[in-house]
DNA sequence: GAAATACATGCAACAGTATTGCAAAGGTGT
DNA sequence: ACACCTTTGCAATACTGTTGCATGTATTTC
């Protein structure tokens, strides 16, 4: 398990050390996108700065990704194996105005739209929302 | 000229005072969307608190759409006639990562996505973040 | 037109999230 | 063991958004 985690960092250049493996299963283990309180309340005696850095440091390195769901918080989740977080890369996200739970739909990729002339195409956040099959 | 704000205002059921005349004013020589910030930035004496209620009464009687770019804080851009913040009516938005404004793609609707079963289109948050024509 | 009422504004304070500086702790290589 | 670099914890701060309350302004009612 630790072994595991510790291959996906390195996979990635990210040292791994206690504070990351840590915070890598809680990502992990959880299946939805997680906001900085969210994983902050999920460990006893842990810095917000630490988890903050460490989560700018998987950000830096690709193995997350953050979606602003516009509820103020910025979330994040995992990316899959080899995501250089490109535009190819991109999915859309769910937040579910009930639960407050967002969601990655991994298979959705955000579509690739006809941008006025001059202007590039770098990155897109595409956050659909609705009510989910849980809380219907 | 007032006169076409007033009406404007009148429309959507809003009573127009001399703040609200101003912020819509503001919003409307402007053709981009803004923050609270730089609203407030465009006058000389006027209460963040005020324009943060003008904004809010004029979203909640769909004057104005609220964009939310990533960029920390919220934009506001004015409606086209006879909009209603339906899923019909959202369109995508696009932030330039140089000069960090934000414009309506107001011909370029945010595409209906086939979501997984059981999920509702309420709402959605479509950002696409590049280099505009005027920072290339 | 004056009194009563409702609504809008300004001020001040506060809440939540994000972010940084600095010092201590931990690990790595020589 | 020592020097070096990175990570972590603590504290403080910035920024945006938001609310309570008092005052001012407009609107209605008589």
């Amino acid at each position: 398990m630790k072994g595991e985690i510790d291959k996906k960092l390195k996979q990635r250049n990210i040292k791994p050390t206690a504070m990351r493996e840590l915070v890598y299963e809680v990502l992990d283990k959880n299946k939805k996108a997680l906001s900085l309180y969210e994983i902050e309340q999920q460990f006893d005696n842990v810095e917000r700065s630490t988890i903050f850095r460490t989560l700018k440091t998987f950000q830096d390195n690709f193995l997350i990704h953050s979606i602003d769901d516009g509820t103020g918080a910025v979330k994040y989740a995992l990316c899959d194996e080899g995501c250089t977080c490109d535009p190819d890369d991109l999915h859309v996200h769910y937040l579910c105005n009930k639960c407050g739970q967002t969601h990655c739909l991994r298979d959705m990729p955000v579509p690739k739209m006809e941008l006025p002339q001059d202007f590039s195409f770098e990155s897109a956040n595409f956050v659909v929302k609705g009510i989910c099959s849980n809380c219907k």
